[in-house]
DNA sequence: CGATTCTTTGAAAACAGTCAATCTGTGTGG
DNA sequence: CCACACAGATTGACTGTTTTCAAAGAATCG
């Protein structure tokens, strides 16, 4: 499980030495995870960042109404925690499971802090990760309040060619904010377009 | 302009000594703005961290018809940039301009670099920073795909209580992601209940 | 004051959500 | 191997929310 993240850290940190690399290991924990297992659940909190080696996670919200919101999907390569709960040490409201049997490596906060002092590209390099993601975050957000459910659907599996035909369609809807029956229409018009 | 700043780093991380605030000071660059003044324009790539000593900005998108799409506001003593410009280096599809008369501190990213390698502790104050801001995005892209557009306007008045009675409606229109008019018509029956 | 800029109003139309029923495929246990 | 249960997807009718368009009414600023 580890050598995904090895091959990874390579390849994202040049400068990166094998003891850097064995020092990371002796620091991380690693979890193997069927379809549906939690890792962690409203009220708990963040304590790690999670590194995807294989599978799918998802990031979920629950509503009163029992609705599950999905704020975040992590495919393979991509890294994940509750930001909120992680950054200020209170308990999350949000949930994190997996959608794929998946393989996870985690760092506490306190080892990855540690980590990064005697590491010093690697505060570099995480900075950058986390950076991405705002870039994508907020791309997502620019779409959210712009675009339509229809333009919504195209840009998610344009910019999600990977994970959209792994989850079934009404976590696409819980995803993009819209109803499963506004989903399948909206499939069903594009369908018709595309023949 | 300058004393905002030291104050704000002085409270946010502890450590810090005179002579590193001194080299920030050395490493930054001080903008006054006007009212509506351009930070950044679509197509420049964001180069710069920047700090808000005084004033609002705003990071927004402008569509094919015209419509601006707020997707952020920096208050005082928050930070900004376009995060998918400034990591990849190459043309920004976002603007940043400020809307109230504003006070601005900013470091290139190689500077800010070898600032975080010359003072540790910044390093780790910095990825607080977009954590922290990665959270606040979290919450809204969740409002965005779960909440009716009143619940939007209700929950922006609230984490935003120092920012939504410094902008003009057709803002808060533009960031909540619905139209001016609905914004008025939400308003109103809000006003009813509350008399 | 005159010119923007901003906000409100009303009516119609488009869009998306809800509810209830049905359909489909998958896998499990008898 | 079949029957059944179950999760997921679809359909139609209806409802409700939100947008659009057009016009007019405030408010603000030089």
């Amino acid at each position: 499980m580890f050598e995904v993240f090895e091959q990874y850290m390579e390849k994202m940190v040049p400068g990166l030495t094998t003891e850097q690399v064995n020092l990371m290991r002796s620091m991380c924990s690693m979890k193997k995870m069927r379809k549906r297992q939690m890792l962690l659940r409203e009220g708990e909190v963040s304590r790690h960042k999670i590194f995807v080696a294989k599978g799918l996670l998802r990031n979920y919200s629950i509503a009163e109404n029992g609705y599950e919101y999905i704020v975040r999907f992590t495919d393979v390569d991509g890294w994940t925690k509750d930001p909120e709960s992680y950054y200020s040490g209170l308990p999350s409201k949000y949930n994190i499971d997996a959608v794929e049997p998946s393989e996870v490596i985690m760092f506490t906060r306190e080892d990855f802090e540690g980590l990064k002092q005697m590491i010093p590209v690697l505060a570099a390099f995480s900075e950058n990760v986390i950076t991405a993601n705002a870039g994508l975050i907020q791309k997502r957000v620019l779409m959210n309040i712009s675009a339509s459910a229809e333009e919504k659907y195209i840009d998610f599996i344009e910019t999600y060619p990977n994970i959209f035909h792994r989850i079934p369609l009404h976590m696409v809807a819980s995803y993009l904010g819209v109803s499963r029956e506004t989903l399948t229409r909206i499939r069903q018009g594009l369908a018709v377009v595309t023949k």
